[in-house]
DNA sequence: TAGATTGTTAATCGATTAACAATC
DNA sequence: TAGATTGTTAATCGATTAACAATC
């Protein structure tokens, strides 16, 4: 083409970044390919093939081109990819450069383990504040965060200018912590609470549900026993796994 | 694996239980209209159409006709769909009429977390068994059940006939754990570690990484800022968000 | 019968993939 | 130049959706 646009990439100043709007199944894999990409980094890699990288983050070597090729024009022919520039311009696109503050609702089981989860911050994500509506945990520290109660929520949000909510309480005050969360401006939503959150549009939501999971991999159970119980019907069935390894088309399957 | 024989769905005594092989996208749904039926259930509806069933669900009514539809015929035209009749049929195609047990690798932080999730329980399945490779866990007891060392696998998979792993352990460990759970004759994973797993065919894998949801997320904040930055170019952004409330369609994506 | 709602069709949309020309 | 590998094309596949005939 006739030249390499880097569409708003770090260090451009001026013009406005025209984000790409790419498809959400690339979206959803791009988290991926900087993990892998940091772990190539990591291992003193300066340069990736398409075929790398796509073994590394379990996808085949088409589809990662195809999604590299939605960001611009990064690769070099018959060389491969720049890990470095292709981290900083996937951490560009995701908007990772700047650190964004999550406000995580809800300290019961699984909200404390989420404020005690140090991949957060280490994948570009600051625990700005832990609240909860139950007065009996409102002063209690977890990893040097104090619970406060939901209704510091409008001055937290200011403070600390909370870009995402992370909602981790029981199904039946999901609805309303999201409520709350829209009124103070927050966008994003992840939700770990068992129910179907209303928004507005506009507001982003997504949502993962343990039990969920569990009960779709408990559906391919019962699916490959049905099969391997049919011994009369002969040859194709899933009875005789082959040795070799590869990685299952199901692991991308998540997020998408 | 055909240890026992498998009630058969409601109407087809005696015959083989074919299992229909149903698209990806309908297994995933699956699950949240079974809670949203349980919902229903609990608060004494006996019948439900599609578009009650589908709001509740969140997704669009045509999606729900026809993610029902492969399951056989169980709507009445005119009237809707019976609410425990749509349960039992829901339950016995995702293989929960059986309570599986599950082994969860890694009781740290987050697995620490999920060895206290009562969902899991309340869902259809039994946590059997709490693994760890530090001995300085092992021994511990969470939730009644005492953290056993993961040399102890063998073991316990036999006596326990597990059915489903989950990897909670650092990205490091969590290859050696996979390997070790199919050794056993473990099909089913739910992997939380934040990498790749190489598996052999006919072994499903799950993967549930919190970092990555949070990063898409932030594409979609990054892409909202960009949006509303541009000021010059008139009417159709999102800036004005219109007062009435919508289910996102963001909110199915997980999962698919 | 009249009204309601399912189950199915067919059009459309989006995602995946193999193949290969472009080009380093 | 020869070999390697990207970026793109086009075919295919799977998922979504509106519309409506079937039918309770």
């Amino acid at each position: 083409m006739s030249q390499h646009r880097h569409p708003g990439a770090p260090g451009r100043a001026g013009a406005v970044p025209a984000l790409p709007d790419l498809p959400e199944a690339t979206v959803a894999r791009l988290p991926e390919y900087l993990r892998a990409l940091h772990n190539l980094a990591e291992t003193g890699h300066e340069t990736v093939s398409s075929e790398g990288l796509a073994n590394a983050a379990g996808v085949n070597s088409a589809k990662l081109r195809k999604d590299l090729s939605q960001l611009g024009s990064y690769g070099t022919r018959g060389v491969g990819y720049d890990v470095g520039l292709l981290i900083d311009q996937i951490e560009y696109v995701l908007g990772l450069t700047q650190r964004r503050a999550v406000a995580l609702v809800g300290v019961g089981n699984l909200g404390h383990a989420l404020a005690g989860y140090d991949g957060f911050a280490s994948r570009g994500f600051r625990i700005a504040a832990l609240l909860d509506a139950d007065q009996e945990r409102v002063g209690e520290e977890i990893n040097g965060l104090v619970v406060q109660h939901i209704d510091e929520l409008p001055r937290v949000a200011a403070e600390e200018s909370i870009a995402i909510g992370v909602i981790a309480t029981p199904a039946a005050a999901a609805q309303r912590v999201a409520d709350q969360l829209v009124a103070v401006g927050v966008t994003s939503i992840l939700n770990f609470a068992p129910c179907v959150l209303s928004v507005p549009e506009g507001v982003d939501v997504r949502k993962v549900d343990l039990a969920i999971e569990l009960q779709i991999l408990s559906f391919h159970e019962h699916r490959k026993a049905s099969l391997t119980a049919l011994p009369a019907a002969g040859g194709s069935a899933l009875t005789a796994l082959p040795g070799g390894l590869a990685v299952t088309e199901s692991q991308e399957a998540i997020g998408t």
